[in-house]
RNA sequence: GGUGGGGUACUCAAGUGGACAACGAGGGCAGACUGUAAAUCUGCUGGCAUAGCCUUCGAAGGUUCGAAUCCUUCCCCCACCA
C-alpha cells in the first residue's frame, strides 16, 4: 500500500462522506485491503462532471490501497434507475450501451490505475451477468428475498408513487438488479463495499441486505454527498447542459471555463472534493478568496487541477491560452494562424467563404451555431449582445464585410460577455 | 374491465368558442453594475422573408366564418373500485 491513510477518514476530511451503513467499516478499512465498487450509468459515450464525485471516491479508495471496481450498468442502464427522478426515462438499447462503455473507460483511466501492481482497478459490465439470467430463475433465487414492505418503503419508490407520473414495474425492479450486482461482485471479486451518491442509499442497502441474507456476511455501503452549488443546483450543469468529461462532447475550453466560473462561495468546497490538494494548501486559497477574491486564484487552481486530470497537460495549456487571449489583451495584433492555434479548443465550426462574406450577421451567427434560430440572433443583436471580432453589432441588418474576415480565414463571434464561437473559413 | 380526474411551450401552471403565439412563476439568454463572482435592476424567451405570414396546447378526424377551448375515436398518466 502506497498510502496507509484510512480511506473513510480521508473522505470525511474532504467533505466526501455522507453516511456509511456501519461504523465497523472504518476499522475494516485500516485492517485489510478492501474491494469497493461504484456503478455508472452508460447513458452517454462519456461520463459527466456530476459523476466526478463518485470517481473521486473510488480514486481515494485506490490511493489508500484498496481495490476498486467500476461497474458499468449495461443491464441496469437499459432499465433506468428511478432514484432521484420524477419520471421514467427512455430505455437504452444494447448496442448503444456497448458503444458508451468504451468512452466511459477512457474517462475513468484518467483517475484510476488499471495497471496497479497490488490494487488494480477493473471495469465490469453488469449486462454480462444479467444477459443469460432467466427471469424465472431470477425471481426464485433473488426475488424471494425481497419483502414488499421494505421495497415500498424506499424513498425512491415512495416519492415516485406519490408523484403524478407513478412508476412502472420495470423501474420498481431496479433495486433488485442493483442488489444482485453487489451479490455478484461479492462472489466473484470479493467486493464488500459499495460506493454511491446519497440518492443511492436505498439501492445500496438493498444490496447489503441481500448479501447478508444469502451469504451471512456483512458488507458495507458508503454514500457521498450530492454536490450542489450554494443555490442547491446540482453541480455539473451549465445552461441546462451537462458538462462531459470527453472533449468530443464538451470542449476542453468549455470544461476549463466551467470550473473557472465557480462562485466564491463554492470554490473551496469544490477544491476539497475534486482535487487532491492538501488541506494546508487549500487553506492558502481560503485566505485568497477572503482577501483578494477578484484575483480568482482559487477558481484558477481548481480549473487547472481538474482540467489537467481530465484532459492532460496539453489540453490545460490550450484552455489557459485561449482564456488569456479572449479575456485578457485584445486579439487585434494576432493573425489567423496564431488565433487558430490559441483557440484550438474553443468551440468552432467551418463554413465556406461564400456563406460568410456578404451574408447578414444574423444568418452567419445562426449557421455557425451561436444562435439556435435567426429570430434568436435578431433578438441578441437587438439586446446588444452579439459581437463580431469583439466589436458589438449595432444594426440588425448588418452584413459581414469581407474585410472583417481575418486573413480571409477566420471570424470570431461572441454572444454576451463570454460565449465564443469561431468560424474557420473553408 | 368500471368510475372519476388529467395530458398546454424547457419546467411548473393559467386559459373552457373570437381581444391566444397563448396570463403568471421558475429556468434560460442578453443589457447595466462588477471580479469571466454574487446580489440587484432592465429587456427578451415558437419559427420565418418580423408593422405581415406560418406552425404549436397528447394523436387523428369532425362541427363552426372562427377551436387550446365543442363533438367523435384513439393513445398515455393518476386515484378509487373490480
Amino acid at each position: 500500500m502506497e498510502n496507509m491513510d484510512n480511506v473513510i477518514e480521508v473522505l470525511r476530511q474532504r467533505g466526501l462522506l455522507e453516511a456509511t451503513t456501519s461504523p465497523a467499516l472504518e476499522q475494516e478499512a485500516s485492517k485489510r485491503q478492501l474491494t469497493v465498487y461504484a456503478g455508472f450509468d452508460p447513458t452517454a459515450e462519456s461520463l459527466q462532471a456530476g459523476n466526478l464525485v463518485a470517481i473521486m471516491g473510488l480514486m481515494h479508495f485506490q490511493r489508500c490501497g484498496h481495490k476498486v471496481v467500476a461497474l458499468v450498468g449495461g443491464a441496469t442502464g437499459m432499465i433506468g434507475d428511478p432514484s432521484g427522478k420524477t419520471a421514467e426515462r427512455p430505455l437504452l438499447d444494447e448496442n448503444k450501451v456497448l458503444e458508451n462503455l468504451a468512452g466511459i473507460r477512457e474517462n475513468l483511466e484518467r483517475f484510476l490505475d488499471f495497471a496497479h501492481p497490488t490494487a488494480p482497478a477493473v471495469i465490469v459490465n453488469n449486462y454480462d451477468w444479467f444477459r443469460q439470467y432467466p427471469f424465472i430463475d431470477f425471481l426464485r433465487d433473488v426475488g424471494r428475498h425481497f419483502r414488499m414492505g421494505s421495497m415500498l418503503g424506499k424513498d425512491s419508490v415512495r416519492t415516485r408513487l406519490e408523484s403524478e407520473s407513478g412508476m412502472s414495474f420495470t423501474e420498481f425492479s431496479y433495486q433488485l438488479l442493483q442488489a444482485y450486482d453487489f451479490l455478484h461482485l461479492y462472489d466473484t471479486q470479493g467486493c464488500c463495499v459499495q460506493l454511491g451518491g446519497s440518492d443511492q442509499w436505498g439501492n445500496i442497502t438493498a444490496g447489503t441486505d441481500l448479501v447478508r441474507k444469502l451469504r451471512g456476511q456483512e458488507v458495507f455501503g458508503v454514500t457521498l454527498p450530492l454536490v450542489c452549488d450554494r443555490h442547491g443546483q446540482k453541480f455539473g450543469k451549465s445552461a441546462g447542459n451537462a458538462i462531459y468529461l470527453s472533449d468530443t462532447k464538451t470542449s476542453v475550453y468549455d470544461f476549463y471555463q466551467y470550473f473557472l466560473r465557480v462562485e466564491d462561495a463554492d470554490v473551496i468546497r469544490l477544491m476539497r472534493v475534486f482535487t487532491l490538494l492538501s488541506e494546508a494548501e487549500i487553506d492558502t486559497y481560503v485566505a485568497e478568496v477572503e482577501t483578494a477574491p477578484e484575483r480568482r486564484a482559487a477558481q484558477k487552481r481548481l480549473a487547472e487541477e481538474i482540467t489537467r486530470r481530465v484532459h492532460g497537460e496539453e489540453g490545460l495549456l490550450r484552455a489557459q491560452q485561449s482564456a488569456a487571449v479572449l479575456f485578457g489583451e485584445a486579439m487585434d495584433g494576432l493573425d489567423a494562424d496564431a488565433l487558430l492555434d490559441v483557440f484550438a479548443d474553443v468551440p468552432s465550426c467551418a463554413l465556406p467563404y461564400d456563406a460568410i462574406a456578404g451574408q447578414s450577421v444574423i444568418v452567419v451567427a445562426t449557421e455557425a451555431g451561436l444562435c439556435k434560430s435567426r429570430s434568436e440572433a435578431r433578438r441578441l443583436i437587438q439586446n446588444g449582445g452579439l459581437y463580431v471580432n469583439n466589436r458589438r453589432v449595432e444594426d440588425v441588418d448588418a452584413v459581414v464585410a469581407s474585410a472583417w474576415i481575418i486573413d480571409r480565414r477566420l471570424l470570431v463571434l461572441r454572444s454576451g460577455r463570454k460565449r465564443y464561437q469561431l468560424i474557420r473559413v473553408m
